[in-house]
RNA sequence: GCGCCCGUAGCUCAGUUGGAUAGAGUACCUGGCUACGAACCAGGUGGUCGGAGGUUCGAAUCCUUCCGGGCGCGCCA
């Protein structure tokens, strides 16, 4: 409706550009008005023009609505406050959403299936190093929300978890499974590094490998002690890693890394599955080593003459492409760095050529962008495809007091624990319930408790209430409206409550589209949230089973229209619609 | 020090991308179930939009600067 507004706007400016009234017809604005009393729509285009055109702004407006063309579906434009020109639409054109909602259903407000071509949706990809945690938690849900949200605005879209199977983190992860391993084997006199991980969840993934009775395994605590420790930390935990590999041997060692991995990605999956966050494909960092990936980006990036040999190692000149400083490539022992290998991984999502790459990324990688950008600029590639969403933290609080979460020091708040707590309906919402941006605090208290805080409940309960009332309309024998919607009635649905609900479903595809575009899933819960309120205020202030049988249907098909809308959108934010509650 | 994000009612946040009188929820006060679910609804109290300049018909929104909070600045991943 904005659009056809605009283009009628358009035909009056022309017209009065042809009369000379006014120079030039630019493209008006036109937005939906605040206040019912400013009419449905409005723009501010006399206001715009009044200073070129040398005339009062509401001369002007009273000019442009004179020369607006015929527009059934226009009830009156009129001009108001300073200059703006107010649209009223007609009820009957308004009233129409209902039955539109009613015959697609599902599919209303979605548009053609890949008709925006193919994205890929990148979220979580936690390390596999341990349970996941809060922070975790909200990129699954938004990443899981996003992705909904990209199909429904006509994207065919892949899910992808990257899966960082190879590196430093693993290795310390194999040392400290191996470690716990050699104490569950009864070797004492083993001393357990600060730096290695601390969770409870390694003595787990040691008992796996401890039923598997592999006598490879099996050494003396001695050769780790003879290994001459230095005292840093850090290159202690190199020295103890190194060690085990000689110890074990490359296939032993290989298997230890593999379980631990492996035992720990299918928790991952698993709580990731509970907590409705499903993947079309798990991206092993692994694979990009092995089928040559990471040296051939190396190679494309030198070819281009963007690599130098500095100080034993080699490096990429980002600076030349926005980043603040020039990255390591190759480390002066040989290996290519994590960097290297993100970029090889970017350059095999832009071979699998999508039309869009969304990367969510927590907050703290935001130093990361500008050179993963770089590289792509290098490789004459369309940065313009990629969209690194960083999402802020989670801060958790049980009753004002903060909860912490840090995955070294073991004091972490597992997701698994928040979702057993709160439920998985309510930690969705809680997650994606503001801007990526912006800080997201939960307290579990509150979460838990049935208030009205909770929008889960709000929203849930508007839903439940439509349920219900069919279920009454059902018993008492009423007709239901679902079959045919020309039968509606839906000029009966003249109460200023009313006429607000259908308005206000008929912004719905806005939603999607916006939602979508902007990546913003709290757009579609805020929506929901004035979606089930503007309902309640209707449900409290008139009947639905009046014996007018015309009336009865209509306002029933108007709850089946909201009832169909909390239900597509709940799903696109992976909440469930209860019947009852 | 440099870079990114954020300052709106006591608290948690919206504000349709520069529009008309800045809005919800919560808290506090008051009212509504012998009508389809009171996990709801109605009314009231509550604001120098962090401060100061600037841009224009018009600023919470854009620009500059200061103040306050969060995060990042490895041959870790």
């Amino acid at each position: 409706m904005q659009d056809e507004i605009k283009q009628w706007l358009s035909h009056s400016l022309k017209a009065l550009c042809a009369s000379g009234v006014i120079s030039e017809a630019p493209a008006p604005e036109v937005t939906r008005s605040k206040a019912s009393e400013h009419g449905d729509y409005a723009s501010n285009i006399a206001l715009v023009l009044a200073a070129s055109a040398g005339c009062a702004p509401r001369q002007l407006a009273q000019q442009i609505v004179g020369a607006l063309p015929p527009s059934p579906p226009l009830e009156k434009a009129e001009v108001a406050g300073p200059g703006f020109i107010n649209f009223y639409l007609k009820e009957a054109a308004v009233a129409a959403v209902v039955g539109e909602i009613l015959s697609q259903a599902r599919d209303y407000g979605r548009a053609a299936a890949g008709s925006r071509g193919r994205a890929l949706v990148e979220f979580v990809s936690a390390n596999p190093t341990g349970p996941l945690h809060i922070g975790h938690g909200r990129g699954a849900a938004y990443g899981a929300t996003l992705a909904n949200l990209l199909e429904a605005a006509g994207y065919d879209v892949e899910r992808e978890y990257y899966v960082n199977d190879q590196g430093r983190q693993a290795n310390i992860l194999a040392l400290s499974v191996w470690l716990r391993y050699l104490e569950l084997c009864g070797e004492e006199g083993i001393e357990y590094p600060a730096k290695a991980y601390q969770g409870d969840y390694i003595w787990d993934v040691a008992a796996v490998l401890h039923r598997a009775e592999d006598t490879r395994l099996q050494k003396s605590a001695a050769v780790l002690n003879n290994a001459g420790l230095p005292q840093d930390a850090e290159e202690r935990l190199d020295v103890l890693i190194e060690t085990a590999k000689t110890q074990l041997g490359d296939a032993a060692y290989a298997t230890v890394l593999r379980t631990a991995i492996n035992t720990i990605l299918t928790s991952i999956k698993d709580e990731l599955h509970h907590f409705g966050a499903d993947y079309d494909r798990w991206f092993p960092e692994k694979s990009l080593a092995e089928g040559g990936e990471i040296a051939a980006a190396i190679a494309r990036l030198d070819a281009a003459g963007h690599l130098y040999n500095s100080e034993g190692a080699q490096w990429f000149r980002s600076t030349s492409f926005g980043d603040d400083k020039d990255r390591v490539v190759v480390r002066t022992n040989g290996q290519a760095t994590y960097f290297a290998a993100d970029v090889a991984y970017h350059l095999n999502k832009y071979e699998r050529g999508y039309d869009l790459i969304v990367n969510v990324w927590g907050a703290d990688h935001h130093g990361y962008v500008a050179r993963i950008e770089a590289a792509l600029k290098a490789l004459s590639l369309d940065v313009g495809k990629l969209h690194t969403v960083l999402v802020q933290f989670v801060n958790l609080y049980r009753g004002g007091a903060k909860a912490g979460m840090s995955t070294r020091g073991g004091e972490f708040v597992p997701l698994s624990a928040l979702r057993r707590e709160i439920g998985a309906d309510a930690a969705r919402l809680f997650y994606v319930m503001r801007k990526y941006n912006r800080h997201v605090d939960i307290d579990i208290k509150l979460a838990r408790s049935r208030s009205a805080d909770n929008p889960v409940y709000y929203i849930q309960y508007a839903h439940a209430r439509v349920c219900s009332l069919f279920e009454q309309a059902r018993t008492r024998g009423f007709a239901l409206p679902e079959a045919a919607p020309e039968s509606l009635s839906p000029e009966l649905l003249t109460e200023a409550e009313e006429s607000e609900l259908l308005k206000f479903l008929a912004r719905y595809p806005g939603i999607v589209s916006a939602a979508a575009a902007e990546m913003e899933p709290y757009l579609m819960m805020n929506y929901l949230k004035g979606l089930a309120s503007l309902f309640h205020v209707y449900y409290n202030r008139h009947q639905f089973l009046v014996s007018d049988e015309k009336l009865r249907t209509a306002r029933l098909a108007l709850a089946a229209a909201v009832r169909q809308l909390l239900q597509n959108g709940l799903a696109m934010l992976g909440v469930s619609a209860p019947e009852k509650m």
